[in-house]
DNA sequence: AATAAATTTAATCAGATGATTAAATTTATT
DNA sequence: AATAAATTTAATCATCTGATTAAATTTATT
């Protein structure tokens, strides 16, 4: 019986999945919420997936992809360094800003459960681009960078991006923001970061 | 009977709560795991604490105390705006310094129990003081701060402070980076950060 | 020293959880 | 149309979990 809308049942489950494992993380979603969210019966999770685990791991598998995005599709494009620092700030934050919770998922559950990280460097191999090393260092030479660590700007973009979805609910809550209120905040506050990065960061 | 090593059953618990809850968070901590880390029985959690939830609640309420210690603290010192900034980087730094999963643990519970928020506005009120407010605006009426929204500071100094501790699991793995690596890393960041932030708020 | 109160222990409970099972139903193949 | 394969369902299972219970032990009070 495909279901009614569609949609396979192996995809309605793994919608479901993603999205309440991104609201209460693995140990605090149980396989019965999941089925109550796909509209299924929750034996169905064993049969396509064969367990709670493997499920989450194909769920947080694919949720890493859109994490690193940024990085795989801009770092390695034909743009000077600069280019490329702009053009990924404009794009993780419009990937952040379409999945607020995504930072908060991947990054707690690096925390919780550190073997992840194994499969993880792979996808974060753009990082590790002897390529972006050399333009930067070109970059720095010519006296159109700033002269720090690479390393320290592979951490200030990130940060100043992702933070704020991090901390929505406490920065809402401080502020009195509606929901409206933090969008406009976004628009004004992705503004400040470019400003603060290209004022430190390029130095022509 | 008190305890062997001179601290009370109560305090014993509670840090054994504190670390566990820190490292698996609310739903991946069970009280078997507290007892077993007190070296204690488990049903002591409802006999000094009722249930898991308020022992949780308690330890939840002192990480948050410790978490806003910088702003209680030290936005309300007689320093000028600054200095106030520039002391707050300080001390914010060397908590989370010390705490490295406090962040990460605060930030993601607001996730999962947005509830909790309403215990935390009354912690965080030092923000919303109407005296640092005017401290604010003079400092931009004469020329000292850079004329944006106090809230994007309010995020910017958080953003670059508490980030590198979130992120910690995966910035270690992807620069390949050892513990001791990781310590001279954040020497190095906290002087780009307080640098970057100097750069662009500062205008003399 | 005897008694009361407080604390601790170990066993047990009721409900929840991921997983399994077997039957029912649907879809695919002959 | 009959049969086989795939999918779905509802019940059940084994284990775990927060909480409770009653007995044992320790501490405090008289």
């Amino acid at each position: 019986m495909k279901c009614l809308l569609n949609e396979s049942t192996e995809e309605r489950i793994k919608a479901a999945a993603a999205k309440i494992f991104m609201e209460k993380g693995f140990d605090g979603t149980t396989t019965r919420d999941i089925a109550k969210e796909a509209g299924l019966n929750s034996a169905l999770m064993n049969y396509y997936f064969r367990s709670k685990e493997k499920l989450f791991a194909g769920v947080f598998d694919e949720m890493c992809e859109l994490f690193f995005h940024g990085l795989t599709e801009i770092l390695s494009q034909p743009l000077s360094f600069k280019e490329k620092i702009l053009a990924l700030i404009d794009h993780d934050f419009k990937i952040f800003r379409e999945n607020p919770a995504l930072s908060n998922f991947i990054l707690n559950e690096l925390h919780r459960n550190p073997e992840r990280l194994i499969d993880i460097a792979k996808k974060a191999s753009s990082i590790r681009s002897t390529v972006l090393e050399k333009q930067f260092n070109d970059a720095v030479a010519s006296g159109e960078i700033r002269n720090i660590d690479i390393k320290h700007i592979l951490l200030l973009i990130p940060a100043n991006i992702q933070f704020i979805f991090i901390s929505k609910p406490l920065t809402m809550k401080i502020h009195n923001m509606c929901e409206s209120d933090f969008e406009l905040f976004l628009d004004e506050h992705i503004k400040v970061v470019k400003e603060m990065v290209a004022n430190y960061l390029f130095l022509k």
